[in-house]
Formats: C-alpha cells, structure tokens, sequence
DNA sequence: CATCTGTATGACTATTGGGTCATAATCTTT
DNA sequence: AAAGATTATGACCCAATAGTCATACAGATG
C-alpha cells in the first residue's frame, strides 16, 4: 500500500504519478523498469517516490490495482446473470475492446502482470485477476449447456480452455496487426474490425468444418 | 557463433553446456540467467563460458537454434504437402508433444523465447521461429478451402489465428495442469490426455454450437 | 517571526551481474 | 624436454539500479 503521504499529494501530481506507474509497467517487464524514469517522468526526484510507495513492489502493486479498478468501472453496470454464451462472449470481448480503447495502457499492464511477466509476484497478481472472470464464464458455460443451447457431450472444461484461447487469440491479433501497421488499436477501421470479430465469432460457433 | 574454443571441445563438456544453456534460458527470462550460474553449474569458470561465446546474447542464440534443430529432427521426414487440415493440426499436435516429451526444456525454451520473453532480440528470434509453420499452415488451409474439405466463407488469415489460438491454448492447459498437480507433463495420464485432444479437436472442427 | 510538522531532494550506499584480462595450467609439436 | 599454442581461471572492472538518508524547503500554527 502506498503510504499517507501519497494520498496526501494534491489531486493532480496523484494521478499523474499513477498514469506514469501504469504506463511504464505496462510496457516493460518488471525487472526493467528503472524508478529513476518513472520519478523524472512524473518531474519528482527518486527519493520522493520512495516516500510515496514502501518499494518498488509497492508502486508495481499499486498500479495492477488501479489497473483492474479502470477494468471494473467498464463491467460495473453489466449483468451477466441471465445471459446466453454467445452474447457474453460477444459482450465481454465488446467490453475488453472499450477498456483497450479507453485504458491502453492499463489493458496492457493486466495482460502482461498476468501471462508474460517475470515479475516475482505473479502468483499473487494471478489471483487477483483470473479467478473472477474464469469462475463467471465457467458458470455460463455450464447453464448454457444445461439449456441446450451449446453442445454438452464436451465437459465444461475443456470449452472454457477452447474459449479462452480463442478469445486471447483474436485481441492479439489486433494489437501485433496494430503494431505492424504502425498505429494504435484505436485505429484500425471499426468496420474491419468488426468484419474478423463476426467471422471469428462464427468459427466459435460452428468451427471449421464445411457444414 | 560460439568461437572455435567451444567447438574443440570434448563432446561430452560441450552437450553438458548445450543441456545446462537450454534448461536455465527455458526456465528464467533472459535477464534473469546469470552466466554465473551456468558456469558453475557446467563445473567451468564464469571466464571460460566467455572463451566459448561472445557474449551472453550468444549464449541465448545458441540455446534457441539447439532447440530449434532438436524439434526439426522429429519433423524432418514427416511429408505435410499432401494432408487435410484437421490431420496436420492432430499430427502437429501429436509431434509437439512428442518434441515436449523428448526435450521439454527445448520446448519452454522456443515457447518463451516466442512470446513470453523479455529479451532485447525477440524481433530476431521470432523470424525464425514462427515463419516457417505458420506460412505452411496458411498454404494447408488454403488447399483444403480449395478442396472444399474445410468453409471457404471466412479468411484464410482468420481461420490461421482460430487455430493458432487453439493449439497454443490446449497445449498451455495440459503444462498448466502438470504443474498444478505436481508433476511432469510425461506422467499425465495418457488416455486422459488423449480424451481431451480429441474433444477439442472436436470443439475446433464442429464448434461449441449444439447441431 | 519562530517553531513544528510534513515533504522534497539527490548524492550516496550496496548489490548485482555482464564482460575483461593477466596469469596459470594443459596440450602439441619438434 | 623445451618451446609454443591453446585453454582455464577467478579476481577485477564497470555500469545499472534498488533503496537510504541527511539536509533543505514549505506550510501551518500561535
């Protein structure tokens, strides 16, 4: 936790000190991040950030959980309670890309905090992030296949891996097409971009087989 | 290139380094691996390791295109030109498992250096790691839209993520697994392992809709 | 203005780890 | 066996960087 003096900071430098934290984690493995850049980049000296935050975990914890908090404020108002498979699939990839958009940076930090990262926390962040949504979609699938309207000779397990494979694949795909083309997400012609996620969604559905 | 020095050496000191090269570059992000450690772990001085190689990056180099041609060696005369898609997604599942099986430190080596890895040389790496299959991949699916073997409604390019995402994501699950149990990937139950693949190539086949 | 409390600073310390090199050990050649 | 070539060694160098701390500064209080 970061201490009483940082939430003491005016308003402005706080926010700037968290935009700055998320950023630099975002983009960097853990290990390569130097304080030295965040505190200049933030126009305070080194030791001050270390009056702000216990350590460098401190600072890195901090930002997954200002990270997830921007994530949570997308879903808050969303009832997945009664919701078909497919349109919580769609939604949720809906609500990812709104996050993306919104919070690059942010998306970034939680996917890489999650699978790439080398940071010596993970276990801890694992926790914080998978189990809600994997739990949720778990549950869907289950009172999908109990309506009949997804298959059920598969078990719920393996159809939630095929899930979230499919659905990590699809947002890469994006970000590394971004990427190549030298801009950002937020640029890619909507209509394109919708065209591949229908596509996608329908191999989901059906798969690859010639019906 | 490692210098000369290496390849004078005796067989035997040489494989020990390749083994002890792969195991430590597989199983720590670059940054983490500390030569010394290597050394001592070859029975060298941390000095000799640099009569070897150049560098450290020549280590790493090195390691990956050791993994490479042990994955290659299971592959090479295995003919892909003439085979339907869902054979060559089984028979490449079927050799990656063997290819982890055999060497799995090579494995999480090519798998890290792929995409998990912070190292300064990923752009490097990944010309030759991924080109090859996934351009085969690609001419595969497209033969078999061709042939009417598989749907012709939707892209190559996206059908090639779908599969991608999938044969990454079963493949991830059953290490996962092994781990969260305790055990090796080898010590897996073999019909549960094979229940499993044929479910999920039943998923990428037919898709989660119930017909 | 004087004192007190909290905040800001950057030089400094300590550690880590890649890479070097003079020297020693070993092997080859004549 | 002597000279010469090759290989092995680990102390050493140096850059990077997490974390500290004495000191300076600023704002509030009376």
């Amino acid at each position: 936790m970061p201490k009483q003096t940082f939430f003491n900071l005016p308003e402005e430098k706080r926010m700037k000190i968290k935009d700055v934290l998320i950023r630099y984690f975002a983009n960097k493995p853990y290990s390569k991040v130097d304080i030295e850049d965040i505190a200049k980049e933030c126009k305070v000296a080194k030791g001050s950030m270390y009056q702000y935050f216990e350590n460098k975990k401190d600072m890195y914890i901090y930002a997954i959980n200002e990270a997830i908090r921007l994530s949570l404020e997308l879903i808050k108002d969303y009832n997945f309670e009664y919701i078909s498979l497919f349109d919580y699939v769609e939604k949720s990839f809906d609500l990812t890309w709104e996050f993306f958009i919104k919070h690059p940076d942010a998306y970034l930090l939680l996917e890489r905090s999650a699978f790439y990262d080398d940071s010596p926390y993970k276990e801890e962040i694992e926790g914080l992030l998978k189990g809600k949504t994997k739990e949720l979609l778990y549950e869907i699938i289950v009172k999908n296949q109990k309506t009949g309207f997804i298959r059920n000779d598969v078990s719920p397990e393996i159809i939630l891996i095929f899930l979230e494979g499919a659905t990590w694949s699809i947002k890469r795909f994006f970000i590394e097409l971004a990427k190549s083309r030298g801009v950002r997400v937020t640029e890619l012609p909507r209509d394109y971009v919708d065209g591949i996620r229908k596509s996608y969604m329908d191999l989901i559905k059906k798969g690859i087989s010639n019906i």
